[in-house]
DNA sequence: CACGGTCTAAGACAACTGTCGTATTTCGGA
DNA sequence: TCCGAAATACGACAGTTGTCTTAGACCGTG
């Protein structure tokens, strides 16, 4: 696949993104209304207008104009969690893993997702080591 | 406990925190140079008088100053840690550690101790249960 | 058609970052 | 004591972000 860029956007912008990553399309007022705290329509806007400059959020046409995300939290957050394996794991995974772990928010039902996210990226490994 | 500040942090000055994290008190030539990148000596000494403005940094008094972080990892990434829970993960933790699971970077003793770190959050849970 | 409200576009601004170049200060020799 | 190199301090500049205010463009309705 034609590895698409990855602009680098704030931490304000990602919150964006979110919205409109969990909301579907959604027009200027909408996002505006989302945005839990008090702030003014204009600078909502400002933000989506940047972030349709940057092409990671697309504008369709209607009158009110709907906004939506053309990239996926995936290949969005990829540039933040790199930046974290680097600092906080010194280039390993684990000691974030621990530190998310430790956080003490996963409900039971997840931990069991988890393990089975373990057991399966295991097995992977395994039938994949014999390739390149 | 003091629940100290969390000032936050650009990446880059991240970037920086993560060197004196993991070389100790480093003087502005050993940062300088343990960048890897090229970059003027002064511009290496800018980020690290504002690091040591916001109190994350502290200069030793000697002759070549040697800087060290006043604070750990976890607080300082804690910031980042949430945004993404938030907007990665929906609120949930899961979904970020379903990411780092994926990108197949654990080797395979780390997915031991990641298997044990889960069973003592479990057990952590399980006891804690009936407090507050 | 004119009016008031809704949309959107244009700036404007201060704070923060990344990056430098140019003083100044400070020391260990000659 | 005086000097040059090393260490610091100053402060300048452009680009990014968060936040607004003001102005202009677009309807639906009376």
């Amino acid at each position: 696949m034609p590895r698409s860029k990855r602009p680098k956007l704030s931490p304000g912008e990602l919150r964006l993104m979110a919205l409109l990553w969990d909301g579907g399309p959604l027009t200027l007022a909408e996002v505006h209304e989302a945005q839990g705290r008090d702030v003014a329509l204009t600078t909502v806007q400002n933000q989506l207008n940047r972030l349709v400059e940057k092409k990671v959020v697309a504008r369709s046409g209607q009158r009110p104009a709907r906004y939506s995300a053309t990239v996926d939290r995936q290949q969005m957050s990829r540039g933040f969690l790199d930046l974290l394996i680097e600092t906080v794991g010194q280039g390993r995974v684990l000691p974030l893993m621990a530190q998310l772990v430790s956080r003490g928010q996963l409900m039971p039902d997840e931990v069991a997702q988890l393990r089975q996210l373990i057991d399966r990226a295991e097995a992977e490994a395994k039938s994949t080591r014999n390739k390149t």
